[in-house]
DNA sequence: TGAAATGTTGGGGCG
DNA sequence: ACGCCCCAACATTTC
């Protein structure tokens, strides 16, 4: 009687309740667990989300074995691998831990079908949330739709907060199974993968990223050393390198919620940190969790508006302006900076993730779909959840949405929160000489752009959309379809 | 996790 | 010295 440990985007050797299950009842019965990750090139997230997935499938591995363990890394369409193991490793119970979105909740229904048919127990785990989704709702029993009143009913009832063990047993347990000589593949990186990380651009930028469950607690507990003061008043400014830079670590499970809670939680008893700092930074967390929760509950967000009336917002798919956003050639400094940080990182600041958000589906009327699947591609910290948020809200018809008319202005968040164009400049050389009033909207400042010999429509782009007037256009497109629904 | 319009205040230039 | 204008800087209101 043999236990599969299917890892989804848990990629650590503690803290894992769906581990440490199969290794404890696999002591007690004699039975053997096998631990796999399943790679279906038709079930993934995105290019650069593959790339850090690569890196952490390797990371992970080294870290089982290390362990005296073994990590299988199966390649395939998701339910007949999965169908293939169960047989030919007497599988009678597979465990997992739950996740939200695309493409791990198809694969979860593939598993049930699977598990179904092959009488096979599949259990879940809920451990990648604070608390289970399903149990965390308000008064009338029903989910939450405004973050602030999510994040203080779960703040007053913490003790629900799931505290999990450290420790998940024998490790050396997995490597009990003996894998057959066919599938000795499964102990190397896919095919897929190995292909994709050696190009020279996935090198490139990972060559300065460590990832895994290590570096997740060494970047934590740097943060929480030199950053986590300023926090609250420097995360907005995207030149001040101010967040924990978390976030893929977190989306990859090497680092864990309810476990970074209760060890702030015990930082804090004991005195060595200052909830005033403290919370900030936990409440953004808490955003991560409520996204997760808010997927699990309304699935159809993920293509669909969550505000009904919203189905019928007409929007353009113009290739050519979508191409210009992704490429950073808006003409709009803010908006460039970020695309191309995006392009040639896989991270963009929060605050510009915002901004690059409302200008493409607000003052391009492009649809946000476009945005979101162009995001799912090059985030290395592409997340469902996150994403399928963030856009819905940006665009003003998800839950807790500003109203529509709340229109960010890119040059005047530009002068507010980069204000002296360090950010600016970092990422669009050709304007880094223009003075701190010029480089937020250059095509005011011909004079001073004729001045230090920067053509506008050559060097840098004229303005894609008159920003007052692409403003005006989509308040007009709103007001109209509310008066038609 | 707004922006624009409108209102208010106060300093400086200037006749 | 004074009123007047301009306008920046900030505050309030409205969408």
């Amino acid at each position: 009687m043999n236990t599969l440990v299917w890892i989804q985007r848990e990629f650590r050797t503690t803290a894992l309740p769906a581990l440490q299950a199969a290794l404890s009842e696999a002591e007690k019965s004699s039975g053997k667990v096998m631990v796999a990750y399943f790679h279906d090139e038709n079930q993934v997230i995105g290019e650069a989300n593959n790339v850090w997935l690569s890196y952490s499938l390797l990371q992970l591995k080294a870290d089982f074995t290390a362990l005296g363990g073994q990590l299988c890394m199966v390649e395939g369409e998701f339910s007949s691998m999965l169908n293939q193991v169960i047989a030919d490793y007497q599988i009678s119970k597979v465990v997992y831990s739950f996740q939200v979105g695309t493409p791990f909740e198809q694969m979860q229904q593939q598993a049930l079908e699977v598990c179904k048919h092959k009488k096979v127990v599949l259990q879940p785990f809920y451990s990648e949330f604070l608390v289970p989704a399903g149990e965390f709702l308000n008064k009338q029993h029903k989910p939450y739709l405004v973050f602030t009143p999510f994040y203080n009913a779960l703040m007053k009832q913490s003790h629900l907060i799931q505290p999990i063990e450290e420790s998940v047993g024998d490790i050396g347990l997995t490597l009990k199974l003996k894998l057959k000589d066919k599938h000795q593949t499964w102990l190397s990186l896919p095919m897929n993968l190995q292909n994709l990380i050696a190009l020279p651009w996935a090198k490139k930028i990972m060559q300065s990223t460590q990832v895994g469950e290590q570096q997740a607690w060494h970047k934590l507990q740097q943060f929480l050393k030199d950053d986590l003061e300023t926090y609250q008043t420097d995360r907005d400014f995207p030149s001040l390198l101010a967040t924990s830079g978390l976030s893929p670590y977190l989306n990859f499970g090497q680092i864990n919620s309810s476990v970074i809670y209760y060890y702030l939680q015990s930082l804090m008893e004991e005195g060595h940190l200052k909830s005033e700092y403290v919370m900030p930074w936990l409440r953004q967390l808490v955003w991560k969790e409520f996204a997760r929760h808010l997927l699990m509950h309304f699935p159809d967000t993920e293509n669909a508006p969550f505000q009904a009336k919203y189905q019928s917002m007409h929007w353009q798919m113009d290739e050519q302006i979508i191409q210009a956003w992704q490429q950073g050639k808006t003409g709009i400094p803010i908006i460039d900076a970020g695309m191309r940080e995006l392009w040639q990182t896989g991270n963009m600041h929060n605050r510009v993730r915002m901004l690059v958000a409302s200008f493409l589906t607000k003052n391009l009327n492009q649809h946000w779909l476009a945005g979101k699947s162009w995001f799912d591609n090059t985030l290395f910290d592409a997340d469902p959840a996150n994403n399928v948020m963030g856009w819905q809200w940006v665009a003003g018809f998800g839950v807790d949405a500003a109203p529509y008319y709340r229109l960010f202005n890119p040059v005047t968040q530009s002068v507010k929160f980069d204000g002296k164009g360090e950010y600016l400049r970092q990422w669009l050389p050709e304007l880094k000489h223009l003075s701190n009033k010029a480089i937020h909207n250059p095509w005011e400042y011909t004079e001073e752009c004729r001045l230090k010999s920067i053509e506008l429509g050559k060097d840098y782009p004229q303005p894609l959309v008159d920003l007052k007037q692409s403003r005006a256009q989509h308040l007009e497109r709103v007001a109209l379809m509310k008066t038609a629904s």
